[in-house]
DNA sequence: CTTGACCCTCCCATGATAGGAACCCCATAT
DNA sequence: ATATGGGGTTCCTATCATGGGAGGGTCAAG
């Protein structure tokens, strides 16, 4: 049973010391084993936990979304279904935000091509800021 | 001089009275008239300078992008360049963030396609976040 | 024995927004 | 006149994930 301490589990997840006490405080994973000097010691399993929420977030999900995917893991009676419910309603809200900052940058895109970005000051990016939008050309490319 | 109280303000620019105070409290826009009763009220071109503000907002860009753009956009012997400048910096962030969504959204897509969704435990989805990623076949399409 | 590298807990900050408490002001309906 | 309701005001708290720092304990090696 190897023990390691938590800038130790820290460099072995990527998850950072900070976080890892974090996650525990809101008890995403349970307080570890202290040895005398309360320092945290972290086993192989924790630290595979650790991995696992790592990753969890890299894929963009919640400490809520986690606490579930996290407990359909452990259970080994699960049922698929439940895991890719939690998975597709992710898919959704990362869509609808990356659909979100590409109009915004499409937008921009619009108005910065207009833009003749030399020394005279008149600038179709502050116009559009400044007029409540009449009919944009910009909706639907 | 038409005065109009937060309310009436906040309606006609479509943002929220409690983030017209805050964007005086941080310095965005200065103090407004006050009335003898210490009611905020504001002019026809304080509430130009919110509707500003709030399609800059609509935008994406953050409080200090929309600082400068509104000392940008006061000056009138401002130079085009910099505001293009600054829209050209914001696309990218904006290009990069929803790049970053894309990435996480065809990730959990690949995986949620192989999952079967049904009564039976095994996931893939759950294979993914348990192990280290190996040679994933999902990097580029 | 001191130095430096760990560890601990606790508080505060971010960015944009919202909710609420506790209070003041004013107009209209009873 | 007074109750009701709908403004307004300030200040505190929360969100979400993360990081910074203060102030202090613990342990190895020099």
């Amino acid at each position: 049973m190897t023990l390691v301490t938590i800038a130790q589990a820290s460099a072995m997840t990527g998850v950072s010391a900070k976080m890892i006490r974090h996650y525990e405080s809101i008890g995403l994973i349970k307080a570890p084993l202290r040895t005398e000097n309360r320092y945290r010691h972290y086993s192989e399993a924790e630290l595979h936990e650790l991995g696992f929420i790592r990753r969890s977030r890299d894929l963009g999900f919640s400490f809520e979304d986690i606490r579930q995917l996290l407990s359909l893991w452990r259970d080994k009676g699960r049922s698929s279904a439940e895991v890719k419910a939690i998975a597709l309603r992710h898919i959704e809200e990362l869509d609808q935000k990356a659909a979100a900052l590409g109009a915004m940058s499409r937008t921009l895109k619009h108005l910065a091509a207009t833009c003749h970005g030399d020394d005279r000051p008149d600038c179709p990016i502050l116009d559009a800021l400044d007029h409540p939008k009449k009919a944009d050309s910009f909706s639907d490319p």
